[in-house]
DNA sequence: TAAAGTAAGTGTCGTTCAGACACTTGCAGG
DNA sequence: CCTGCAAGTGTCTGAACGACACTTACTTTA
Protein backbone atom coordinates (compact mmCIF):
# COMPACT_ATOMS: atom_id res chain seq x y z
CA UNK A 1 0.00 0.00 0.00
CA UNK A 2 1.34 3.40 -1.01
CA UNK A 3 2.13 6.20 1.56
CA UNK A 4 -0.85 8.48 0.97
CA UNK A 5 -0.71 11.57 0.48
CA UNK A 6 -2.24 13.71 3.41
CA UNK A 7 -4.08 16.55 2.13
CA UNK A 8 -5.24 19.99 3.81
CA UNK A 9 -8.99 20.02 4.74
CA UNK A 10 -11.32 23.87 5.21
CA UNK A 11 -14.87 24.32 5.21
CA UNK A 12 -16.51 27.01 3.56
CA UNK A 13 -19.90 28.41 4.29
CA UNK A 14 -22.19 30.09 1.95
CA UNK A 15 -24.39 32.22 4.08
CA UNK A 16 -27.58 34.01 2.62
CA UNK A 17 -30.27 36.09 3.83
CA UNK A 18 -32.71 38.48 2.70
CA UNK A 19 -32.40 42.07 2.88
CA UNK A 20 -34.92 44.92 2.27
CA UNK A 21 -36.47 42.20 -0.75
CA UNK A 22 -32.69 41.21 -2.36
CA UNK A 23 -30.93 37.85 -1.47
CA UNK A 24 -27.09 38.55 -0.12
CA UNK A 25 -24.24 36.49 0.94
CA UNK A 26 -22.55 37.04 3.92
CA UNK A 27 -18.11 37.27 2.35
CA UNK A 28 -14.96 37.99 3.64
CA UNK A 29 -12.11 40.41 2.79
CA UNK A 30 -9.21 37.69 3.20
CA UNK A 31 -6.63 38.62 5.28
CA UNK A 32 -3.50 36.83 4.36
CA UNK A 33 -2.61 35.17 1.32
CA UNK A 34 -3.67 33.29 -0.95
CA UNK A 35 -5.89 36.17 -2.40
CA UNK A 36 -5.32 38.75 0.46
CA UNK A 37 -7.26 41.67 -0.12
CA UNK A 38 -9.67 39.36 -2.07
CA UNK A 39 -13.48 38.81 -1.36
CA UNK A 40 -14.12 35.12 -0.08
CA UNK A 41 -16.36 33.22 1.91
CA UNK A 42 -15.84 32.69 5.15
CA UNK A 43 -13.66 29.22 6.19
CA UNK A 44 -11.08 28.17 7.53
CA UNK A 45 -9.15 24.89 8.46
CA UNK A 46 -10.38 21.47 9.43
CA UNK A 47 -9.01 21.02 14.12
CA UNK A 48 -8.30 17.58 15.17
CA UNK A 49 -11.55 17.24 17.00
CA UNK A 50 -14.33 18.61 15.75
CA UNK A 51 -16.71 17.24 13.06
CA UNK A 52 -17.27 18.89 9.63
CA UNK A 53 -19.90 20.90 10.68
CA UNK A 54 -18.65 22.00 13.25
CA UNK A 55 -15.62 23.51 11.95
CA UNK A 56 -18.38 25.23 9.29
CA UNK A 57 -19.95 27.07 12.34
CA UNK A 58 -16.48 27.80 14.18
CA UNK A 59 -14.92 29.60 11.10
CA UNK A 60 -18.30 31.43 10.24
CA UNK A 61 -18.29 33.10 13.44
CA UNK A 62 -14.75 33.42 14.11
CA UNK A 63 -14.47 35.10 10.73
CA UNK A 64 -17.91 37.12 10.42
CA UNK A 65 -19.83 37.24 14.03
CA UNK A 66 -22.35 35.48 12.29
CA UNK A 67 -23.94 32.66 14.13
CA UNK A 68 -26.26 30.65 11.32
CA UNK A 69 -29.70 29.55 12.02
CA UNK A 70 -29.25 26.98 9.61
CA UNK A 71 -26.58 25.06 8.32
CA UNK A 72 -26.21 22.14 5.71
CA UNK A 73 -23.34 20.02 3.69
CA UNK A 74 -23.66 21.34 0.64
CA UNK A 75 -20.87 19.56 -1.35
CA UNK A 76 -17.48 19.32 -1.44
CA UNK A 77 -14.35 20.60 -3.95
CA UNK A 78 -11.04 19.18 -4.15
CA UNK A 79 -9.57 19.88 -7.95
CA UNK A 80 -5.65 19.69 -7.53
CA UNK A 81 -4.70 23.15 -8.74
CA UNK A 82 -7.74 25.35 -6.62
CA UNK A 83 -5.30 26.36 -3.70
CA UNK A 84 -1.76 28.06 -4.88
CA UNK A 85 -0.69 26.82 -1.13
CA UNK A 86 -0.93 22.93 -1.90
CA UNK A 87 -3.93 20.18 -2.05
CA UNK A 88 -6.83 21.22 -0.25
CA UNK A 89 -10.15 20.01 -0.30
CA UNK A 90 -13.15 22.11 0.97
CA UNK A 91 -16.15 20.99 2.58
CA UNK A 92 -19.01 23.79 1.73
CA UNK A 93 -21.80 24.63 3.86
CA UNK A 94 -25.18 26.00 3.05
CA UNK A 95 -26.04 28.62 5.93
CA UNK A 96 -29.54 30.42 6.59
CA UNK A 97 -29.60 33.46 8.64
CA UNK A 98 -33.15 35.14 9.75
CA UNK A 99 -33.46 38.56 8.88
CA UNK A 100 -33.28 40.22 12.36
CA UNK A 101 -30.67 43.23 12.64
CA UNK A 102 -27.32 42.00 13.42
CA UNK A 103 -23.69 43.69 13.41
CA UNK A 104 -20.74 41.78 11.85
CA UNK A 105 -17.19 41.51 13.28
CA UNK A 106 -15.19 40.72 11.01
CA UNK A 107 -11.88 38.89 13.07
CA UNK A 108 -9.11 36.14 12.29
CA UNK A 109 -8.57 35.71 9.14
CA UNK A 110 -11.35 38.20 8.06
CA UNK A 111 -9.96 42.14 6.97
CA UNK A 112 -13.68 42.77 6.38
CA UNK A 113 -16.65 40.97 7.03
CA UNK A 114 -20.11 41.94 4.18
CA UNK A 115 -23.28 41.10 3.18
CA UNK A 116 -23.48 41.42 -0.82
CA UNK A 117 -26.63 41.08 -3.08
CA UNK A 118 -25.78 37.88 -4.73
CA UNK A 119 -27.03 39.89 -8.16
CA UNK A 120 -24.24 41.68 -8.02
CA UNK A 121 -21.04 40.18 -6.29
CA UNK A 122 -16.98 41.01 -6.62
CA UNK A 123 -14.81 38.58 -7.96
CA UNK A 124 -14.23 35.63 -5.61
CA UNK A 125 -10.84 33.88 -4.55
CA UNK A 126 -10.27 30.28 -5.18
CA UNK A 127 -13.59 28.22 -6.79
CA UNK A 128 -15.76 30.65 -4.48
CA UNK A 129 -18.15 31.54 -7.08
CA UNK A 130 -18.62 28.22 -8.15
CA UNK A 131 -19.70 27.12 -4.57
CA UNK A 132 -22.11 30.37 -4.36
CA UNK A 133 -23.64 29.36 -7.96
CA UNK A 134 -24.27 25.37 -6.30
CA UNK A 135 -25.47 26.90 -2.88
CA UNK A 136 -27.83 28.98 -4.82
CA UNK A 137 -29.41 26.32 -7.33
CA UNK A 138 -30.18 23.89 -3.92
CA UNK A 139 -31.82 26.61 -2.06
CA UNK A 140 -34.08 27.27 -5.30
CA UNK A 141 -34.49 23.65 -5.76
CA UNK A 142 -34.97 23.19 -1.74
CA UNK A 143 -37.48 26.20 -1.60
CA UNK A 144 -40.51 24.08 -3.78
CA UNK A 145 -40.25 21.11 -1.61
CA UNK A 146 -39.04 21.74 2.28
CA UNK A 147 -39.87 24.50 4.48
CA UNK A 148 -36.47 26.04 4.72
CA UNK A 149 -37.59 29.22 3.73
CA UNK A 150 -38.89 30.05 7.45
CA UNK A 151 -34.93 29.73 8.48
CA UNK A 152 -34.63 32.72 7.18
CA UNK A 153 -37.28 34.27 9.15
CA UNK A 154 -37.73 35.34 12.63
CA UNK A 155 -39.44 33.37 14.63
CA UNK A 156 -42.77 35.07 13.96
CA UNK A 157 -43.70 37.16 10.72
CA UNK A 158 -46.56 37.50 8.32
CA UNK A 159 -47.42 35.83 5.22
CA UNK A 160 -45.95 38.73 3.31
CA UNK A 161 -42.82 38.55 4.86
CA UNK A 162 -42.74 34.97 3.65
CA UNK A 163 -43.52 35.49 0.24
CA UNK A 164 -41.03 38.00 -0.13
CA UNK A 165 -38.60 35.58 0.95
CA UNK A 166 -39.56 33.62 -1.67
CA UNK A 167 -39.66 36.21 -3.92
CA UNK A 168 -36.01 37.34 -3.80
CA UNK A 169 -34.33 33.73 -3.76
CA UNK A 170 -36.56 32.80 -7.22
CA UNK A 171 -35.86 36.06 -7.89
CA UNK A 172 -39.43 36.68 -10.04
CA UNK A 173 -43.19 37.67 -7.80
CA UNK A 174 -45.50 35.06 -7.15
CA UNK A 175 -49.05 35.47 -6.74
CA UNK A 176 -50.10 36.60 -3.18
CA UNK A 177 -53.45 34.18 -3.24
CA UNK A 178 -51.85 31.38 -4.41
CA UNK A 179 -48.85 31.29 -2.57
CA UNK A 180 -51.02 31.86 0.75
CA UNK A 181 -53.35 28.96 -0.25
CA UNK A 182 -50.55 26.85 -0.54
CA UNK A 183 -47.94 27.42 2.61
CA UNK A 184 -51.61 27.03 4.59
CA UNK A 185 -52.07 23.77 2.74
CA UNK A 186 -48.98 22.55 3.57
CA UNK A 187 -49.40 23.21 7.26
CA UNK A 188 -46.01 24.33 7.65
CA UNK A 189 -46.64 27.44 9.67
CA UNK A 190 -49.35 28.38 12.05
CA UNK A 191 -51.26 31.14 13.40
CA UNK A 192 -49.93 33.04 16.68
CA UNK A 193 -53.01 34.48 17.26
CA UNK A 194 -51.53 37.83 17.28
CA UNK A 195 -51.13 40.29 14.76
CA UNK A 196 -48.58 42.83 14.02
CA UNK A 197 -49.15 46.45 13.52
CA UNK A 198 -46.37 47.90 11.43
CA UNK A 199 -47.06 51.37 9.51
CA UNK A 200 -50.34 52.79 8.50
CA UNK A 201 -51.99 49.88 7.33
CA UNK A 202 -54.29 47.20 8.18
CA UNK A 203 -52.39 44.59 10.71
CA UNK A 204 -50.83 41.09 9.24
CA UNK A 205 -51.67 38.03 11.36
CA UNK A 206 -48.40 36.38 13.23
CA UNK A 207 -47.15 32.38 11.60
CA UNK A 208 -44.74 30.43 13.68
CA UNK A 209 -43.21 27.65 12.04
CA UNK A 210 -45.06 24.60 12.80
CA UNK A 211 -42.34 22.64 13.93
CA UNK A 212 -39.18 24.43 16.07
CA UNK A 213 -36.07 22.69 14.70
CA UNK A 214 -35.15 21.31 11.52
CA UNK A 215 -36.60 21.54 8.28
CA UNK A 216 -39.72 19.95 6.84
CA UNK A 217 -39.29 18.31 3.80
CA UNK A 218 -42.59 17.63 1.36
CA UNK A 219 -43.57 15.17 -1.01
CA UNK B 1 -2.72 31.54 12.41
CA UNK B 2 -2.23 28.32 13.53
CA UNK B 3 -0.58 25.71 11.80
CA UNK B 4 -3.37 23.37 10.22
CA UNK B 5 -3.48 19.75 10.85
CA UNK B 6 -3.33 17.91 7.79
CA UNK B 7 -5.91 15.12 7.53
CA UNK B 8 -6.15 11.75 4.95
CA UNK B 9 -8.77 12.73 2.10
CA UNK B 10 -10.19 9.12 0.93
CA UNK B 11 -12.98 8.53 -1.78
CA UNK B 12 -15.85 5.88 -1.81
CA UNK B 13 -18.44 4.97 -4.10
CA UNK B 14 -21.84 3.36 -3.35
CA UNK B 15 -22.17 1.55 -6.71
CA UNK B 16 -25.47 0.37 -7.29
CA UNK B 17 -27.37 -2.01 -9.86
CA UNK B 18 -29.97 -3.88 -10.74
CA UNK B 19 -30.44 -7.36 -10.73
CA UNK B 20 -32.96 -10.05 -11.34
CA UNK B 21 -35.75 -7.26 -9.87
CA UNK B 22 -33.20 -6.42 -7.28
CA UNK B 23 -31.50 -3.24 -6.35
CA UNK B 24 -27.57 -4.14 -5.09
CA UNK B 25 -24.61 -2.59 -3.63
CA UNK B 26 -21.15 -3.51 -4.76
CA UNK B 27 -18.94 -4.23 -1.82
CA UNK B 28 -15.28 -5.26 -0.93
CA UNK B 29 -13.82 -7.47 1.81
CA UNK B 30 -11.18 -5.25 2.80
CA UNK B 31 -7.71 -7.47 2.59
CA UNK B 32 -5.78 -4.69 5.46
CA UNK B 33 -6.57 -3.07 8.85
CA UNK B 34 -8.51 -1.55 9.80
CA UNK B 35 -11.59 -3.58 9.67
CA UNK B 36 -9.67 -6.56 7.47
CA UNK B 37 -11.92 -8.92 6.22
CA UNK B 38 -14.89 -6.86 7.13
CA UNK B 39 -17.12 -5.78 4.13
CA UNK B 40 -16.90 -2.12 2.91
CA UNK B 41 -17.44 0.56 0.15
CA UNK B 42 -14.70 0.49 -2.22
CA UNK B 43 -12.39 3.44 -2.18
CA UNK B 44 -8.95 5.14 -0.56
CA UNK B 45 -6.84 7.66 -0.74
CA UNK B 46 -6.57 11.02 -3.03
CA UNK B 47 -3.47 10.67 -4.94
CA UNK B 48 -1.51 14.12 -5.67
CA UNK B 49 -3.20 15.18 -9.10
CA UNK B 50 -6.29 13.88 -9.38
CA UNK B 51 -9.62 15.27 -8.59
CA UNK B 52 -12.54 13.84 -6.43
CA UNK B 53 -14.39 11.93 -9.35
CA UNK B 54 -11.00 10.69 -10.72
CA UNK B 55 -9.82 8.80 -7.30
CA UNK B 56 -13.50 8.07 -6.74
CA UNK B 57 -13.31 6.20 -10.45
CA UNK B 58 -9.97 4.71 -9.93
CA UNK B 59 -10.23 3.16 -6.72
CA UNK B 60 -13.41 1.56 -7.88
CA UNK B 61 -11.71 -0.10 -11.07
CA UNK B 62 -8.82 -0.71 -9.07
CA UNK B 63 -10.74 -2.66 -6.18
CA UNK B 64 -13.45 -4.24 -8.12
CA UNK B 65 -12.71 -3.75 -11.91
CA UNK B 66 -15.88 -2.37 -12.52
CA UNK B 67 -16.37 0.78 -14.38
CA UNK B 68 -19.55 2.52 -13.08
CA UNK B 69 -21.91 4.43 -16.20
CA UNK B 70 -22.63 7.03 -14.16
CA UNK B 71 -20.71 8.85 -10.95
CA UNK B 72 -22.11 11.83 -8.50
CA UNK B 73 -21.05 13.25 -5.48
CA UNK B 74 -23.10 12.35 -2.72
CA UNK B 75 -21.95 13.67 0.36
CA UNK B 76 -18.68 13.99 2.77
CA UNK B 77 -18.37 12.26 6.43
CA UNK B 78 -15.63 13.17 8.63
CA UNK B 79 -16.31 12.98 12.27
CA UNK B 80 -13.24 12.72 14.12
CA UNK B 81 -12.94 8.58 15.02
CA UNK B 82 -14.77 7.46 11.84
CA UNK B 83 -11.20 5.95 11.10
CA UNK B 84 -9.21 4.21 13.94
CA UNK B 85 -6.19 5.27 12.07
CA UNK B 86 -6.36 8.77 12.75
CA UNK B 87 -8.41 11.70 10.97
CA UNK B 88 -9.90 10.91 7.89
CA UNK B 89 -11.98 12.70 5.60
CA UNK B 90 -13.81 10.80 2.84
CA UNK B 91 -16.11 11.94 -0.08
CA UNK B 92 -18.52 9.92 -1.07
CA UNK B 93 -19.74 9.23 -4.49
CA UNK B 94 -22.95 7.77 -6.17
CA UNK B 95 -22.37 5.32 -8.85
CA UNK B 96 -24.86 3.70 -10.81
CA UNK B 97 -23.69 -0.11 -13.12
CA UNK B 98 -26.34 -0.77 -16.41
CA UNK B 99 -27.32 -4.30 -15.98
CA UNK B 100 -24.83 -5.93 -18.31
CA UNK B 101 -23.39 -9.53 -17.25
CA UNK B 102 -19.80 -8.13 -16.13
CA UNK B 103 -16.89 -10.20 -14.02
CA UNK B 104 -15.51 -8.92 -10.70
CA UNK B 105 -11.87 -8.80 -10.25
CA UNK B 106 -11.54 -7.80 -6.77
CA UNK B 107 -7.53 -6.64 -6.21
CA UNK B 108 -5.34 -3.97 -4.39
CA UNK B 109 -6.99 -3.33 -1.30
CA UNK B 110 -9.58 -5.80 -1.59
CA UNK B 111 -9.46 -9.49 -1.09
CA UNK B 112 -13.07 -9.86 -2.51
CA UNK B 113 -15.72 -7.81 -4.56
CA UNK B 114 -19.28 -8.76 -4.22
CA UNK B 115 -23.34 -7.36 -5.19
CA UNK B 116 -25.20 -7.20 -2.38
CA UNK B 117 -29.03 -6.79 -2.33
CA UNK B 118 -29.63 -3.54 -0.35
CA UNK B 119 -31.89 -5.43 1.63
CA UNK B 120 -29.76 -7.42 3.55
CA UNK B 121 -26.34 -6.26 3.94
CA UNK B 122 -23.68 -7.39 5.72
CA UNK B 123 -22.55 -5.49 8.74
CA UNK B 124 -19.95 -2.79 7.41
CA UNK B 125 -16.55 -1.10 7.80
CA UNK B 126 -16.34 2.49 9.51
CA UNK B 127 -20.10 4.66 8.61
CA UNK B 128 -20.27 2.77 5.13
CA UNK B 129 -24.05 1.69 6.08
CA UNK B 130 -24.62 5.10 6.93
CA UNK B 131 -23.36 6.29 3.33
CA UNK B 132 -25.32 3.47 1.72
CA UNK B 133 -28.83 4.59 3.35
CA UNK B 134 -27.87 8.40 2.45
CA UNK B 135 -27.04 6.71 -1.75
CA UNK B 136 -30.58 5.03 -1.13
CA UNK B 137 -32.61 8.11 -0.11
CA UNK B 138 -30.65 10.23 -3.11
CA UNK B 139 -31.27 7.72 -5.65
CA UNK B 140 -34.80 7.12 -4.91
CA UNK B 141 -35.29 11.20 -4.30
CA UNK B 142 -33.63 11.44 -8.11
CA UNK B 143 -35.70 9.32 -9.92
CA UNK B 144 -38.65 10.58 -9.62
CA UNK B 145 -37.50 14.50 -10.85
CA UNK B 146 -34.23 12.87 -13.30
CA UNK B 147 -33.57 10.65 -16.33
CA UNK B 148 -31.10 8.77 -13.33
CA UNK B 149 -32.49 5.40 -13.80
CA UNK B 150 -31.48 5.27 -17.54
CA UNK B 151 -27.81 4.46 -16.08
CA UNK B 152 -29.09 1.18 -15.04
CA UNK B 153 -30.06 -0.18 -17.81
CA UNK B 154 -28.26 -1.18 -21.23
CA UNK B 155 -28.48 1.49 -24.45
CA UNK B 156 -31.33 -0.31 -25.72
CA UNK B 157 -34.11 -1.71 -23.62
CA UNK B 158 -38.12 -2.33 -23.40
CA UNK B 159 -40.04 0.04 -21.44
CA UNK B 160 -40.79 -2.95 -19.11
CA UNK B 161 -36.94 -3.40 -18.01
CA UNK B 162 -36.88 0.64 -16.82
CA UNK B 163 -40.36 -0.16 -15.15
CA UNK B 164 -38.69 -3.20 -13.26
CA UNK B 165 -35.46 -0.45 -12.34
CA UNK B 166 -37.97 1.83 -10.97
CA UNK B 167 -39.72 -1.06 -8.54
CA UNK B 168 -36.52 -2.45 -7.48
CA UNK B 169 -35.38 0.94 -6.07
CA UNK B 170 -38.84 1.95 -4.83
CA UNK B 171 -39.48 -1.41 -2.91
CA UNK B 172 -42.96 -1.30 -4.90
CA UNK B 173 -44.62 -1.93 -7.77
CA UNK B 174 -45.98 0.50 -10.32
CA UNK B 175 -48.50 0.65 -12.23
CA UNK B 176 -48.03 -0.34 -15.92
CA UNK B 177 -49.88 2.35 -17.63
CA UNK B 178 -50.01 4.42 -15.71
CA UNK B 179 -45.74 4.13 -16.05
CA UNK B 180 -45.89 4.10 -19.70
CA UNK B 181 -47.99 7.16 -20.23
CA UNK B 182 -45.60 9.31 -17.60
CA UNK B 183 -41.97 8.04 -18.91
CA UNK B 184 -43.25 8.49 -22.75
CA UNK B 185 -45.09 12.08 -21.83
CA UNK B 186 -41.12 13.05 -20.33
CA UNK B 187 -39.65 12.62 -23.82
CA UNK B 188 -36.51 11.28 -21.92
CA UNK B 189 -36.73 8.14 -24.25
CA UNK B 190 -37.43 7.55 -27.55
CA UNK B 191 -38.53 4.51 -29.90
CA UNK B 192 -35.61 2.80 -31.68
CA UNK B 193 -37.98 1.42 -34.32
CA UNK B 194 -36.56 -2.33 -33.58
CA UNK B 195 -38.16 -4.70 -31.32
CA UNK B 196 -36.91 -7.45 -29.13
CA UNK B 197 -37.84 -11.04 -29.08
CA UNK B 198 -37.40 -12.60 -25.71
CA UNK B 199 -39.14 -16.28 -24.52
CA UNK B 200 -41.92 -17.07 -25.99
CA UNK B 201 -44.48 -13.80 -26.20
CA UNK B 202 -45.22 -10.66 -28.30
CA UNK B 203 -42.01 -9.16 -28.79
CA UNK B 204 -41.33 -5.73 -26.50
CA UNK B 205 -40.34 -2.32 -28.52
CA UNK B 206 -36.63 -0.97 -27.73
CA UNK B 207 -36.04 2.42 -26.69
CA UNK B 208 -33.22 4.11 -26.09
CA UNK B 209 -32.11 7.70 -23.80
CA UNK B 210 -33.44 10.63 -25.38
CA UNK B 211 -30.19 12.06 -24.81
CA UNK B 212 -26.50 10.39 -24.38
CA UNK B 213 -24.49 11.79 -21.53
CA UNK B 214 -25.91 13.00 -18.24
CA UNK B 215 -29.03 12.83 -16.96
CA UNK B 216 -32.01 15.30 -17.04
CA UNK B 217 -33.65 17.07 -14.85
CA UNK B 218 -37.09 17.86 -15.21
CA UNK B 219 -39.53 20.44 -13.03
C1' DT C 1 -63.95 63.77 10.64
C1' DA C 2 -63.50 62.63 5.99
C1' DA C 3 -60.68 61.25 2.26
C1' DA C 4 -56.50 59.16 0.54
C1' DG C 5 -52.94 55.81 0.84
C1' DT C 6 -51.21 51.28 1.79
C1' DA C 7 -50.70 46.54 2.71
C1' DA C 8 -53.69 42.55 4.38
C1' DG C 9 -56.77 39.33 3.26
C1' DT C 10 -60.07 36.48 0.55
C1' DG C 11 -62.63 32.61 -3.69
C1' DT C 12 -63.65 30.76 -8.22
C1' DC C 13 -62.88 28.62 -12.34
C1' DG C 14 -60.48 26.10 -15.92
C1' DT C 15 -56.52 23.17 -16.90
C1' DT C 16 -53.39 19.83 -15.90
C1' DC C 17 -51.49 15.86 -13.49
C1' DA C 18 -51.83 11.50 -10.76
C1' DG C 19 -53.82 7.33 -9.72
C1' DA C 20 -57.25 3.48 -10.07
C1' DC C 21 -58.66 0.14 -13.12
C1' DA C 22 -59.10 -4.68 -17.34
C1' DC C 23 -58.81 -6.32 -21.67
C1' DT C 24 -56.55 -7.32 -26.27
C1' DT C 25 -52.29 -8.40 -29.02
C1' DG C 26 -48.45 -11.22 -30.67
C1' DC C 27 -45.42 -14.80 -30.17
C1' DA C 28 -43.69 -19.69 -28.84
C1' DG C 29 -44.35 -24.23 -27.42
C1' DG C 30 -46.99 -28.30 -26.91
C1' DC D 1 -55.20 -24.68 -32.52
C1' DC D 2 -55.02 -24.06 -27.84
C1' DT D 3 -52.35 -22.38 -23.90
C1' DG D 4 -49.20 -19.42 -21.51
C1' DC D 5 -47.03 -15.18 -21.15
C1' DA D 6 -45.48 -10.56 -21.37
C1' DA D 7 -46.51 -6.34 -24.33
C1' DG D 8 -49.38 -2.87 -25.11
C1' DT D 9 -53.41 0.28 -24.79
C1' DG D 10 -57.67 4.46 -22.66
C1' DT D 11 -60.95 6.43 -19.50
C1' DC D 12 -62.51 8.46 -15.54
C1' DT D 13 -62.12 10.77 -11.08
C1' DG D 14 -60.12 13.65 -7.62
C1' DA D 15 -56.31 16.82 -6.46
C1' DA D 16 -53.20 20.40 -7.35
C1' DC D 17 -51.88 24.58 -9.93
C1' DG D 18 -52.31 28.96 -12.04
C1' DA D 19 -54.79 33.03 -13.60
C1' DC D 20 -57.40 36.59 -11.94
C1' DA D 21 -59.80 41.66 -8.70
C1' DC D 22 -61.96 43.43 -5.01
C1' DT D 23 -62.75 44.45 0.06
C1' DT D 24 -60.87 45.30 4.74
C1' DA D 25 -58.36 47.69 8.40
C1' DC D 26 -55.50 50.97 9.78
C1' DT D 27 -52.69 55.62 9.54
C1' DT D 28 -51.85 59.99 7.93
C1' DT D 29 -53.11 64.26 6.21
C1' DA D 30 -56.27 67.79 4.75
Amino acid sequence: MPIPTPAMVTTDCAVFRVSEHKLEVLLIARANAPFAGCWALPGGFLEPDETLAECAARELVEETGVVPDYLEQLASYGDPGRDPRGRTVTIAYLGLKSDTAQSLAAADDAADARWFAVSSLPSLAFDHARIIADALTRLRAKLSYSSIALKLLPAEFPLSALQNVCEAILGHPLDKRNFRKQILGLGVVEDTGRRQRLGQHRPAMLYRAATTRGIQIFR
